[in-house]
DNA sequence: CAATGAAGAGACCGGCGGTCCGCTAGTGTG
DNA sequence: CACACTAGCGGACCGCCGGTCTCTTCATTG
C-alpha cells in the first residue's frame, strides 16, 4: 500500500476524491459498471478501501459521482456542439428525425455515460444515504430539465410538458437499449447460428435514433 | 434441514424443480428480485443450498425459469381476456391509446412479472450457461412474436415489421418504467419535501400507458 | 516538547454464489 | 434376504463482496 502523505486542509482531501474518481473512470473504460468492486477500485487507487470509504460514503456514491459528472460534460458538449436552431421549413416529423439521429449519435459517442445511465435507477440509487441519494435526485431532474429546453430549441413546437416528456423518455430509452444492446458474449456467439435472435440485441445507436424519432413523432402528433 | 426421501424418478426430480420454483414465485411476491438470494431461497424450499444448484445451474437460471413462467401464463391470460377484434369505426390513433391503457393495465396487474422483466436484461441473463441463455432468448423472442401478433389483431394497420418493433418496445417500456416507479423508501419520504422530484418516479400504470400509446401513436404516422 | 485528534492501514465481520466431499438411503443383483 | 453400488443429499468449505473497527502514525497546537 502506497502509504500517502496525509491529507489535512480541504485542498488535499479534494485530491483524495478526485483520485478515487479518476480511478473509477478508469475501470469504467474496461468493465461494466457491475463489475467495479471496492476491493479492486481501492487497490488501483492505491488506497486502503477504508480510506477510500472515508471519502465516499458506499461504492454506489462513488459511481452516482461518476453519472453526475459524466452528465454534466455530455451537457457541455451539447451544447457547444449542436447549437442550431431549426433553420430549414423542414415538416416537424422530419425535423424530429433529424433531432433523434443526432442525439443519438452524441449518446452512442460516450459508452461510459450510456453504462452508467444504463444502471442508475436499479443499481445505483440503492445503498446511499438520503442525502446522497437526494442530491443527485436533484441533479437528475434539472438535467432532465435542460435536455427539455434543448429539445425545445430544436423542436419548438414542443410545449414544456412535452419537451419534459421527451427529455425524460430520452434518458429512459438510454438506459434501457444501452443494456439489450450488450449481451453477454455466449448469446453474441450464438447469432452466428440463430439469428432469428438478433433483434432482441440491436445495434445501440440505430435502435436508440428510431426509438426517439418514433416517441417524438407521436409526442407531435398527440391531440392531448 | 429436513431430509428428503429421495429423488429418484424423474417425476421426483420435476416435484424438486418445482418446489423451487414456487418457493421463489413467493419470495417474489415480498422483495425484489436483488434480494432473492441462494441462501433464503434454499431455507425456505427446506433443501441444502447444494441441493437447489443440483436441479438449477444457478440462481439466475431460477428466476429465468420463472421469468419464463410468469410470460407464459401473462399471454395465456391476455388471449382469454381481450380476444376482442377492433369493432368501432374510430380513428387509428384513438384505438391505439385504448390499446396502450389496456396493456398497461395487464402488465400493472402482474407485478412480479413486471420485476423480472426489469431485471432480465441486466441481471438474470448473466451467470448463466449458453444452453440456458439460448433457451430462454428463444422464448423470448417467440413470447415478443406473440405479442406482436396480439396487437395486430387489435390494430390491423400495422404490418408486421412495425408489430415487431412496438412489441419489443412494450417489453423495453415495462421493465424500465418498472424500476423507475420503485424508489427506494428514502427517495419517495423525499417527495413529501420535494414534489419537484415527482416526476422521477411517475405511477407505473399511467406511465406505461402514455408512452406505449405516444409510440403507437409514432408508429402510425410514421411514414418509413 | 508533549498532548491531541484526524488520516490511514489492515484485520475483521457477516453474507453472498458456488463447490466438494463424505454419508447413507434406495436400488438392482446374486 | 444380504450385499454392493451409486446417486441424492447435507454441510463444511472457498473466495469474494461491501462495510466496520481498531490501532498506528504524525501534523498541528498549546
Amino acid at each position: 500500500m502506497a502509504t500517502f502523505q496525509r491529507a489535512r486542509s480541504e485542498e488535499q482531501r479534494e485530491v483524495r476524491r478526485r483520485r478515487v474518481l479518476e480511478t473509477g473512470a478508469e475501470m469504467l473504460e474496461e468493465m461494466p459498471v457491475a463489475a467495479i468492486s471496492l476491493n479492486e477500485l481501492a487497490r488501483r487507487a492505491g488506497m486502503a478501501k477504508s480510506n477510500v470509504l472515508r471519502y465516499f460514503e458506499s461504492r454506489e456514491s462513488v459511481l452516482l459521482d461518476l453519472l453526475a459528472g459524466a452528465a454534466a460534460r455530455f451537457r457541455a458538449e451539447l451544447d457547444d456542439g449542436l447549437p442550431g436552431a431549426p433553420d430549414a421549413p423542414e415538416p416537424a416529423e422530419v425535423r424530429a428525425r433529424g433531432v433523434a439521429v443526432a442525439l443519438a449519435g452524441a449518446f452512442g459517442a460516450h459508452p461510459t455515460l450510456c453504462e452508467l445511465l444504463s444502471a442508475q435507477w436499479a443499481v445505483l440509487e440503492h445503498n446511499v444515504s438520503v442525502d446522497v441519494a437526494l442530491r443527485y435526485k436533484r441533479a437528475a431532474r434539472d438535467g432532465i430539465r435542460w435536455q427539455a429546453g434543448f429539445l425545445q430549441r430544436l423542436l419548438p413546437e414542443l410545449d414544456d410538458q412535452r419537451a419534459l416528456r421527451a427529455s425524460s423518455m430520452v434518458i429512459l430509452l438510454v438506459g434501457a437499449l444501452w443494456t439489450r444492446s450488450h449481451p453477454s458474449p455466449a448469446v453474441l456467439e450464438a447469432f452466428a447460428t440463430d439469428t432469428s435472435l438478433e433483434f432482441l440485441h440491436p445495434s445501440f445507436t440505430d435502435a436508440l435514433a428510431e426509438a426517439i424519432a418514433t416517441f417524438l413523432v407521436g409526442l407531435l402528433a398527440d391531440p392531448a
